[in-house]
RNA sequence: GGCGCCUUGGCGGAGUGGUUACGCAGCGGUCUGCAAAACCGUUUACACGGGUUCGAGUCCCGUAGGUGCCUCCA
């Protein structure tokens, strides 16, 4: 079975085709680095990290782009007053944006280039436009470029929309255009704005308009012609729909497939500045263990909207636990059998046809917990071969997910000599109860759990001794 | 006004024509000294009204409510 996508400018679920066998090109917009990370960055990052890690376990060479805007409007805007340059902020943003990435075991892209290391990229582009007729410059001394809408019959295939039907963007920087739907390719340098913001061009200095850089850094690192296109479903009207367009008026074939992920929502709202109710990464971060909040982002589609709601990580906290709990005690149960280490990493059918379905990922994640219920069954059973063979594909499949709790990028960073410290005075008092226990001495016994239990400490006796373990 | 999306059991969240999604929470049971964990069972969901069909959360039409984009936005 083939890897079926939904495109966005199909409106339908395709097969998906490489152009050169065995290898894909991936671009995605990035973050306009302006402010701090929220969830809906972090969801969509995940996303396409999934397709990422999906393509590369079927066998495909993936070139990932992600690219990072950083100049644009709100940039300048956001440093203007304060001390801080805003290239400064827009670097230092840039840094959250990539902790806060890895936080959740987002793989760092192929590349990530920056748009102001391609300005010449978008000047070439432009400059083709206004030879094709597609684009002019103003004549009222701003040194502003636009794009010619109007020129070009195929604006608004990506979103289905009729150039008659749109409202007029209420712009009131739009005295130059020839129509209020033109948009900018390039933005005259104005008086006040930084010189650090001005590159030189054949229109005068300026800087370039918001699209321009998703056009030019695509096919400068995929090529005029690559096959997939992803991003936030906010961002198809207008910044898809003019790089298509402009793209295309400038002659390159662009993206094969447009994929967009579905919106973050808060108490069914769209999360945003207005509303006060953005949930930061850092907040998260601080609120839950990264695989648990990696399990979280990434458990409901990548196109449905996911909703944000109060125990939405203690619930993801439990299901994460559920998952570990098996994984543990599958690897202790066997560690002194003939089938320690015998687990081989399969991917159940069940769980690839989920995968290749638009990337199904609850369904995925179904099967995971299926495969789980299933282990957990074996090994009260002391069915060590099928415990072993259920343990390896739940390993498989978390490790394709990236939410495998056992996995060394989960581990804590700490040095490990105060977890030692801790587990010989556990160990010890867990040596006491046996003692009491043996004895039936079961209040000293029950004494001592629930002191550890105090301390976050769990006690659970098993056929082969007392197991312990932290809370969380 | 234009282009879309959504409405599933207590909660989250899949499912696009015909058998249990799955997770969390709850309840009952098995196991256990008691627990915990685990397993088994269970709570008989598909906004509303029509239609198509042998059969519809699942397709068509309509109604209601919600929501996204058209302005910076993942």
């Amino acid at each position: 079975m083939t890897l079926r996508l939904f495109d966005s400018k199909d409106r339908a679920l395709v097969d998906f085709v490489p152009l050169v066998p065995g290898h894909v090109g991936i671009y995605v917009c990035g973050p306009t680095v302006q402010s701090s990370p929220h969830i809906g960055h972090l969801r969509s990052a995940l996303a396409y990290d999934q397709l990422r890690r999906w393509l590369s376990y079927c066998g495909f060479t993936v070139t990932y782009v992600r690219n990072v805007t950083d100049i644009d409007d709100k940039i300048l805007l956001n440093a203007e007053g304060s001390t801080e340059e805003w290239w400064a902020l827009a670097y230092r943003v840039e840094l959250e944006f990539t902790a806060a990435y890895n936080a959740i075991g987002v793989l760092p892209p192929t590349y990530e280039p920056r748009a102001t290391a391609s300005i010449p990229e978008m000047q070439a582009i432009i400059t083709r436009l206004i030879e094709g007729g597609h684009a002019y410059a103003t004549d009222d001394g701003t040194g502003d470029v636009y794009f010619d809408t109007a020129s070009w019959p195929d604006y608004g295939e990506l979103t289905h929309q009729k150039l008659d039907d749109m409202a007029p963007a209420a712009d009131s920087d739009s005295r130059g255009k020839k129509d209020v739907r033109d948009f900018a390719l390039w933005k005259g340098h104005k008086e006040g704005e930084p010189l650090t913001a001005a590159w030189s061009s054949p229109w005068g200095a300026g800087r370039p308009g918001w699209h321009i850089e998703c056009s030019a850094m695509s096919t400068k690192y995929l090529g005029t012609q690559f096959d997939i296109h992803g991003g936030g479903l906010d961002l198809r009207f207008p910044h898809h729909e003019n790089e298509l367009a402009q793209s295309r008026a400038a002659g390159d074939a662009f993206a094969n497939y447009w994929l967009h992920n579905g919106l973050v929502a808060v108490t069914g709202q769209k999360m945003s500045k207005s509303l006060g109710n953005s949930i930061f990464a850092s907040e998260l971060i601080a609120s839950a263990k990264p695989v648990v909040l990696r399990y979280y982002l990434g458990a409901a589609h990548y196109r449905s909207t996911l909703e944000y709601h109060e125990g939405a990580l203690e619930e993801a906290e439990a299901a994460v636990a559920r998952i570990e709990g098996f994984l543990d005690r599958a690897e202790r149960r066997l560690a002194d059998t003939r089938f320690a280490g015998t687990a081989e990493l399969v991917i159940p059918d069940e769980f690839r046809e989920a995968m290749d379905d638009d990337l199904s990922v609850p369904q995925a994640v179904a099967v995971i917990h299926e495969t789980v219920r299933r282990g957990n069954a074996a090994l009260d059973d002391e069915d060590f071969a099928e415990t072993a063979a259920l343990l390896g594909q739940v390993l498989a499949m978390t490790e394709v997910l990236g939410i495998n709790p056992l996995s060394p990028e989960w581990a804590s960073g700490e040095d490990g000599v105060a977890e030692r410290a801790l587990a010989t005075l556990v160990e010890r008092l867990v040596s006491d109860r046996e003692t009491a226990r043996k004895t039936r001495d079961f209040t000293t016994a029950d004494r001592i759990r629930d002191e550890l239990g105090q301390a976050g400490i769990s006690i659970e006796d098993t056929p082969s001794g007392a197991h312990w373990s932290l809370d969380g």
